[in-house]
DNA sequence: CTATTTTGCTTAGCTTGCTAACTAATTGAC
DNA sequence: GTCAATTAGTTAGCAAGCTAAGCAAAATAG
């Protein structure tokens, strides 16, 4: 049935989504939320906005407003950048900090719900085939936006 | 890296997605519009509004717009059912029948794209890899559902 | 048979993605 | 040195998902 797996990959996905958000809603953070505050840890504080977004996979506009109910809650602030003026860098408070370890354990307690019954071999494998995918996706739309 | 399996199939399904969206754009067609008449086909003319909605994974108030759209578009048209005055049956145009044609051929074409790379086998095991996941979603879902 | 519950469709309003268009700062051309 | 082009951040408004709440029809309880 192979005229099927666009939409169990779009399933999938929204699937482990909806997981997540109920589980980080305990700590009353939406989705655009954790995902910016986990990004911004792997990335590493104090990066730009945009590469924030870059590294999430998502368009500045759309950070923007994460960024503004993150630092509404006292979770990140923007701070000005000495080299240039027109960048705003981006930092954890103390109390972000905090929320940031609660909301790893979460995240790597859904992972391992969502791939329960899964082998090393077979994550590995899928990693492999969702790569291969975006891959293909990323070199059609960049031709596409080329023409 | 584990870790980053929920966010790659997020970016995949993200990506296929918008793929399929730009090509669909010549007809003149949204993301929420080809899915529904896609559905529609497969399910069969004649279901109910709420049938196509679980068909396709979506709630009825999403797709109440949709049909809504396609309706003023002239594509699918809702008649009133017989056996039972509560329900809407969905059926397509004759103008929506020529656009399905032209849709599948579109998706086919979208679906070899994203697949590109990936043996007979490899689309076998990633279907099957997704299943999977979907289903340790639903599973987690409908336990969370019932505290 | 009547009254309650359930079901299907709809409307209203929220979230979070997007693109387009604006502002301010920096860089680059001349 | 000044003017144009680019870049980072922002604001405004659209798309499509959702939940909650309403209405009308059907099914069920008593």
């Amino acid at each position: 049935m192979q005229n099927t797996i666009g939409w169990l990959l779009n399933r999938a996905s929204y699937g482990w989504r909806i997981v997540v958000d109920n589980a980080m809603k305990e700590l009353g953070l939406t989705q655009s939320g954790w995902m910016t505050m986990l990004h911004l840890h792997r990335l590493g504080e104090g990066c730009s906005q945009k590469a924030l977004a870059a590294n999430i996979g998502i368009e500045q506009p759309t950070l923007q407003r994460s960024v503004n109910s993150l630092q509404e809650c006292g979770y990140v602030q923007r701070k000005a950048c000495a080299e240039d003026a027109r960048v705003k860098t981006l930092w954890f408070t103390e109390q972000g900090r905090a929320m940031l370890e609660r909301m790893e354990a979460i995240a790597a307690d859904c992972r391992a719900e969502m791939l329960e019954g899964l082998t090393d071999r077979e994550c590995e494998q899928f990693s492999q085939l969702l790569e291969k995918v975006l891959d293909n996706a990323n070199t059609k739309l960049r031709r596409t936006h080329d023409n």
